[in-house]
RNA sequence: GCGCCAGUAGCUCAGCUGGAUAGAGCAUUCGCCUUCUAAGCGAACGGUCGGGGGUUCGAAUCCCUCUUGGCGCGCCA
């Protein structure tokens, strides 16, 4: 609903237009099928929407032409701009005034509220997301899992759930084993306290490809790996530190990008939490033991088999996700459960849903894997192991250094340059991977990401600058017992684009898709633009105060869609 | 071999639940700063929507099939 300055209430255009058509369709359609029937025109001429009546010829006996021909007839045109009938389309041009009246009012009203739905209740959502591995650099594909997880977290969050941003560390696990062989037989103590994980990772390196050519390498690793598991004083002690270096370093990337977690409980903290459920599934008669490994067979569900122990009777990452998928449960008492995890491991998940449903746990169907494209770089997968990495830090840096570059060049007065280019720089790394289908695989080019120019984060962030630029100088408050109505083409866009938030919300929401918001708010900035660049803002006129209204919800509506995708505003750039 | 994902303009991608002449950005070419931030605006150029069948009044969109690429497929995570 929105109330306009005349307190009328005027509901969103969609189900305004499916209101007027409904009582003259005989009861061929109900009310939400008409609503998402209503589309947008392809060309803007033939008016704002348009609903094509295809589907009322069955129930009608007569041809769509004469459906909408009849149709227009009979609708009340006073609550319309216009309604057409064009072939077999109704078209309706909106009353302009009204409608940018309210919609303004609306927001500014309801500022960074603007676009708030309660769909979740509240509901807890614990998010798996960024994730990265112990003594191993973060790396390019983290960023992914990471920005993901953030926006949808934060989408969520617009949409009333409460989400539980979970940074389910990687410090477990058999390569632990490997490292630390390697680093007693070739490491360096002095270079590895000096640049940890640089040296960790060329320890790793190193490790796979010696054990090529040795293999007892491998057995000795397993039994290094062994022995942390049973807290063996000198092994744990190094896997201690090699935590805290590697946790050091990911708290730099993290502030880069300003998110925060509400939990760092990694993959060792369900060390003493999977005999549970490993006894369940062997009392229940789930699992079974094959070659000396205990697994789950899954043919029933077209799966491979479920390695629950392997048969030195080390635990397994399946082993730990169900553990993980208990503590959850029981911590959170979740209303849905996300894992923002590569689309690689969907085979994973698939399997983890299908033995908890085989324990009876029906709350299983709450967990939802959320996948996403492998990035690539020059064709092949990043491997830490083959030594095929780049790393997140250097990327985010290399984007900051640009746009202090940019800085100096465009904007030398600027107060707070180091902000605005640490925000315009990441700003441009993350839009760039929430710009399109998370499915989307990518290769990486460094000189694809840093851009700030067309379709990319700093071209948004800029316009935001711009509105915020337009506000200051106006200098006044809007009086918003005034009515704010525009009429003018260019307004109209901005307007509809600006109402069309919510929908958008919604659809990301339900999608787990941040690219949806990061086209909307493209498509909005650009429409914004346009406004800009053809229209006399700061004019002094009849319009004058509606006109920077109108800048100001739309600066209102930017912050918040960029806020959604973990992506900061500066007033000036 | 099986499974998942993808094939739309020179490049990167949109195209929401099938709907009116398939849209952006980049690149190329050309305009616009003595007036609100040119990280901008305007214009031009550019596509047998991987191929072939089918369903439908209507298919880039749904079904089948073929093809190309990526990823995965019991003791890594």
């Amino acid at each position: 609903m929105y109330t306009g300055k005349d307190g009328e209430k005027i509901m969103n255009q969609r189900e305004f237009i499916a209101e007027s058509i409904l009582p003259h369709l005989d009861g061929a359609l109900d009310r939400e099928t008409l609503i998402n029937l209503i589309e947008i025109p392809t060309n803007s001429e033939f008016g704002d929407f348009a609903f094509p009546v295809f589907v009322l010829a069955k129930h009608f006996k007569k041809s769509p032409n004469i459906i909408a021909e009849e149709l227009v007839k009979e609708l009340d045109h006073t609550k319309f701009d216009e309604i057409t009938a064009v072939g077999p389309y109704l078209n309706f041009k909106i009353d302009r005034a009204k409608f940018s009246d309210a919609v303004i009012h609306k927001v500014l009203e309801e500022g960074s509220d603007y676009g708030n739905v309660d769909l979740g209740k509240g509901g807890n959502v614990p998010i798996d997301m960024s994730s990265p591995n112990i003594a191993k650099p973060m790396s390019l594909g983290h960023l992914r899992s990471t920005v993901i997880g953030e926006s949808i977290a934060r989408i969520q969050e617009k949409i009333n759930y409460n989400p539980i941003r979970i940074n389910h560390l990687g410090d477990w696990g058999t390569q632990f084993g490997k490292l630390i062989v390697a680093y007693r037989e070739w490491g360096d103590p002095e270079l590895v306290a000096e640049n940890p994980i640089k040296e960790l990772v060329e320890l790793y390196v190193e490790f796979h490809i010696k054990a090529e050519l040795d293999p007892s390498l491998e057995i000795k690793a397993r039994e290094v790996f062994r022995q942390l598991e049973d807290h063996e004083p000198e092994v744990e002690r190094l896997w201690n530190w090699f935590k805290d270096e590697s946790i050091k370093e990911f708290e730099r990337v993290y502030d880069l990008l300003d998110i925060k977690f509400d939990y760092h409980t990694g993959e060792s903290f369900y060390n003493d939490k999977m005999d549970e459920v490993v006894d369940e599934l062997a009392e229940k008669g789930i699992s079974e033991v094959d070659d000396g490994a205990i697994i789950v067979n899954l043919d029933d569900e077209d799966l491979p088999p479920a390695l629950i122990k392997k048969s030195d009777g080390a635990s397994l990452y399946l082993t730990r996700d169900l553990a993980t998928a208990y503590y959850r449960k029981r911590t959170f008492d979740f209303t849905k459960s996300l894992y923002v995890v590569g689309n690689e491991q969907s085979n994973h998940f698939k399997q983890l849903k299908a033995v908890l449903k085989k324990l009876g746990r029906d709350w299983s169907d709450d967990m939802i894997h959320i996948p996403f494209g492998l990035i690539t770089f020059e064709g092949k997968k990043l491997s830490t192991r083959h030594g095929n990495t780049v790393l997140l830090e250097d990327v985010l840096q290399e984007s900051i250094n640009l746009a202090h570059d940019l800085i100096e060049e465009k904007n030398p007065n600027l107060e707070n340059k180091d902000e605005v280019a640490r925000k315009v720089g990441v700003g441009a790394v993350v839009y760039h991977d929430l710009k399109n289908d998370r499915m989307n695989s990518f290769d990486f080019k460094l000189e694809d990401i840093v851009q700030f120019e067309g379709d990319t984060g700093p071209y948004v962030q800029y316009t935001y600058s711009r509105a915020r630029s337009l506000i200051e100088k106006y200098g006044k408050e809007i009086n918003r017992e005034h009515m704010l109505s525009l009429t003018d083409d260019y307004s109209w866009q901005v307007i509809k684009a600006i109402q069309d938030y919510e929908r958008n919300i919604i659809r990301a929401a339900n999608e787990y898709e941040p690219s949806i918001i990061a086209k909307y708010v493209m498509e909005l900035a650009r429409t914004f633009n346009k406004y800009y660049g053809n229209v006399k803002i700061l004019e002094d006129n009849d319009e004058l105060e509606a006109r920077i209204a109108l800048v100001e919800a739309t600066s209102i509506v930017l912050k918040d869609a960029l806020r959604l995708l973990a992506i900061e505003t500066a007033e000036n750039m």
